[in-house]
DNA sequence: TTGTATGCGTTATCAT
DNA sequence: ATGATAACGCATACAA
């Protein structure tokens, strides 16, 4: 590598590419970015020049110049990288690769490190920052005045004035019900996750909704809450069946909390889809594919709110602030547990 | 207190440190900065007035004066971000958090967009670039002459003076073979994975190699390939059992294919560990400790590799390249599915 | 149309 | 010990 590394020109500059062109580096300035007042002729020797000697413009000292980074930081407290990489990618999208670069901090779930990652960052001069959150409760915001645009994703800011995307958990909730509804499913359970997280209650709210819509109602009149565990799907199906037998579709918190209910299915006889349908909620590839049958399962959509984040922090770098917390829809995702393949 | 309100607002520069302490920018500088030739009363008098205005250097300026921009790219190809997430933050603890940023970038698994990823990383003058592969084969270099340092991880590049951190795949094999030799197990199958995969080939090296040192081998001689998938892995647990009805224990080429197996298992009324025990590779928290009973699996130590990477850039930065593949040790992590709780 | 001069915020090199 | 000044590389008024 030092061969190589010494072979390569150690930094070829604007000024070099205007020697070679035999222009000044503001007309060179002008060639290569564009603007029209220079000679169509004179645009060419310079592009020619930039192309022979490989010439890339040195972002920093743009940077410099413009007084912005063109950088984004998303500081995550995701551990497994579950939510935070599909809305990397929906932000990179969104961004349009390569014109602004993200940075990506693990605040894993602490306070003091988060800050440090902010300070960090705003020493950068990012443009504008993405707080990821681990679950999707209202949380204290960053900072009280931090001087570039801040925005939430999947856990909401408690702060009115702040602007958050998260996924709509309520129509999560809808979605499933009328789905299992429209095959024909009356006596519908609901195996939840933690009570005390809001993407369990604002599911509950969709799903109980929806049912009193239809003059229904869960079995037993509420949800099952437990944790976010193969464990609890499995005894929790387990209560189902023998308080309700008659029971002929489970709506699981989860993909985790599914793959428990399946299995507690199997063991006490009730076929997936045929006696009981199963459906749940994240759309956890791994998991919800490798089910036997596969999970029917909504998706959050973690790019799509990647996106709008992205574009909300395009729109407040251009003076357009908005505010409150905004729902990204789901989508429901059909598969082997409600419908027999 | 409106002095500090207005300059808070605005970026404040070194230039306002100054002129509030009295001085020059450049003892101010030099203040901040902890030279030795500035009394100490001075100094004072400089950190108190940045102390007050809340001054944070331009880390833009500095860097353009300095040449280097103190952060890292990562291209990460793993879709899901189950390794880049902590390799990320294995690269952020041995960096240092805040000293060096880490841009990550999603190349998908296409080589045009790793090579953009790549040109716009340059452009921003990183100092080093982690490429993490997804899978564990060999590939192609990102390219010929990159004048920053480049290492691979998770998936070595196939060029001998590049330098690359790969788990150790034959000592995972060899790990979980002598823990089931060790609990007495004699009779010992292999349900792997793809078998394009080196991932899949280094493990079955590890664990034939292990056991013809004991004077064994594997039930029918060579391992079972198939596909990373649960179904595989039920498909083969009945394979192998109606095969070798004396199997004792099995080894899963990954935790999804264990999942599979731990059903077709149940299927067969084999219980697991006291019939049969099983143990597998990745350590997936979702799907090991989900499992019942839970699995033992070997642990491919991303946060290590990530440390390891970042130090190896820190070392080239100063001059200390190395090159070849490397390997870390890998960790079985013990659980129900070979010990009884 | 092209070139000159200046500024972006910081650090380093010299004088003083 | 302190301060004036020149880089760093680029972009842009403004002058020619």
């Amino acid at each position: 590598m030092s061969e190589a590394t010494r072979s390569t020109k150690r930094g070829v500059r604007l000024k070099d590419v205007a020697q070679v062109a035999g222009v000044s580096v503001a007309t060179a300035s002008k060639a290569i970015n564009g603007r029209q007042d220079v000679r169509p002729a004179t645009r060419r020797r310079v592009l020619e020049a930039a192309e022979r000697l490989d010439f890339t413009p040195n972002v920093l000292a743009q940077n410099l110049h413009s007084g912005s980074s063109g950088t984004v930081g998303l500081i995550t407290h995701d551990l497994e990288g579950r939510f935070s990489i599909p809305i990397l990618m929906g932000a990179e999208d969104a961004f349009g690769a390569g014109k602004m670069s993200i940075f990506l901090c693990d605040a894993r779930e602490d306070e003091i490190r988060q800050a440090h990652h902010l300070n960090s960052l705003l020493a950068r001069r990012v443009d504008g920052i993405i707080i990821v959150g681990s679950r999707t409760d209202p949380h204290p915001p960053v900072r009280p005045e931090v001087e570039v645009p801040v925005v939430y994703v999947y856990a909401p800011s408690d702060r009115e004035q702040d602007l958050s995307f998260v996924p709509d958990n309520v129509g999560a909730g809808r979605q499933v019900t009328e789905h299992l509804l429209s095959l024909g499913r009356r006596h519908i359970a609901h195996i939840a996750g933690d009570a005390t997280y809001t993407a369990t209650t604002d599911r509950v709210r969709g799903i109980t909704a929806t049912l009193e819509e239809t003059g229904l109602e869960l079995l037993g009149g509420k949800a099952s809450y437990g944790s976010w565990s193969e464990s609890w799907g499995r005894a929790a199906a387990r209560s189902v069946v023998e308080a309700w037998p008659q029971v002929d579709a489970i709506v699981a918190g989860s993909d985790q909390i599914a793959r428990g209910v399946l299995d507690g299915l199997r063991d006490l006889g009730r076929s997936v889809p045929q006696d009981v349908a199963v459906a749940s909620f994240d759309n956890w590839q791994i998991l919800a594919t490798g089910a036997r049958p596969q999970l029917t399962s909504v998706d959050m959509n973690f790019k799509a709110l990647g996106r709008r984040a992205a574009r909300a922090i395009f729109e407040a770098i251009d003076g357009h602030h908005a505010q409150g917390v905004h729902t990204e829809p789901c989508q429901l995702v059909v598969r082997g547990s409600t419908v027999a393949e």
